[in-house]
DNA sequence: CTTGAAAGTTCTCTTTTTGTTCGCTATACA
DNA sequence: TGTATAGCGAACAAAAAGAGAACTTTCAAG
């Protein structure tokens, strides 16, 4: 049985591994829980002789068991409703997130704040944007105005030079701006949040 | 596995390709590292030891693994509020969706309705499913209501033996059941939205 | 075909980081 | 009172990280 401290520097390797690929060092163990190398080393040690590390060969302290490996795809279940069964869908499908939100040049941007709050976008939640400096009337851009304030908002260009960037929340107004002055960085493709902490701490 | 410096490398190589659509060179490499041009080719021959680059024949130092296209990481820039720029992060950070949601046990429903549209899943939204027959109270869940309806509510149960299921939407009413007539299917991980047609044919 | 710049490679050297060990103290507990 | 867990900090060796010079390869311009 392990002790809350082994069981919390485990928790600290599996998280790290998890965010950065790669196992931490004893002192980046030991900065997570605020004790010193040494300790951490000692802990290292305990989880090995309790089975829930690996010794290691090399320079490496130590290394994850192999059963920490998981797939890239979900099963597709179907639909679910208030009131009714989770209605399942006859083949079985598997949905790869990899495949419907990665590809070149797009990356993810943390939203501070609630101005998209009624387009579903929350504060803390993740989006998934494509690099690109064109978009259609009424998508969900990322706007660099000015060349310096970046901000995401609904893209509706009027056909007088003025470009408006419209909020999703009715406690905020529009913006109006000359489009010369707005620089499209790109465009909304996907929302997600995180409900149990796997993307804590970046 | 990778020290962290190896892991700095490979990062800015990916967001190098990302953004410029070619390899960076080893001194552009070693310019984002702030270390020289020999050091950042040591790092090279490691990552492609450890497997993580490939060798190549031409002038080129290294070379992507194929897979890369269909890469399943997605740089992480850093945080977008209204009226700042984009907030680039220090380290570079990749973020791995399949690894953040995926896993054993899990699965994904799409919703129907709009009963819980205040906690931000709107109609048409995917969730993703952690398969477990229990759950913290204040957890969304879903429910199998008398072993045929089922359905994603906040989970409140009471002590006198009647469990509360809130929708998260003031247009309707939480409903109120005996303990014994709900069953835990899974508590909610995560949700995501597609804005571009990925999902469209699912 | 020659030439030269740019990029990769190799070498030796120093510095920093990291894992490891050891001695010591403190606390909880049977 | 002895034992197990936790902790610190010093000291050491080895790996990793780094600098910089010299060299080779590649490739494109002339």
């Amino acid at each position: 049985m392990l002790t809350s401290k082994q069981s919390a520097a485990l928790n600290i390797i599996k998280t790290f591994a998890q965010e950065h690929h790669r196992l931490p060092t004893l002192e980046e163990i030991g900065n997570e829980l605020n004790i010193g190398r040494s300790t951490a080393h000692k802990h290292i040690r305990s989880l090995i002789g309790a089975g829930y590390l690996l010794e290691s060969s090399g320079k490496a302290a130590y290394k994850l068991q192999d059963d920490f490996s998981s797939e890239d795809t979900l099963p597709y279940m179907g639909r679910i409703a208030a009131g009714a069964p989770i209605e399942a869908i006859p083949e079985q499908q598997n949905i790869n997130l990899a495949q419907v939100f990665c590809g070149p040049d797009r990356y993810v941007l943390k939203i501070s704040g609630d101005s998209m709050i009624e387009a579903g976008i929350w504060d803390e939640d993740y989006v998934v944007i494509q690099k690109q400096n064109y978009a259609r009337e009424g998508a969900i851009i990322v706007a660099l105005i000015n060349r310096y304030e970046a901000t995401l908002k609904y893209y509706h260009p009027k056909n007088t030079g003025v470009t408006e960037l419209r909020p999703a929340n009715s406690l905020l107004e529009p913006m109006f701006y000359p489009s010369e002055h707005i620089e499209i960085q790109g465009v909304l493709v996907g929302v997600f949040r995180d409900y149990i902490g796997g993307l804590e701490n970046t």
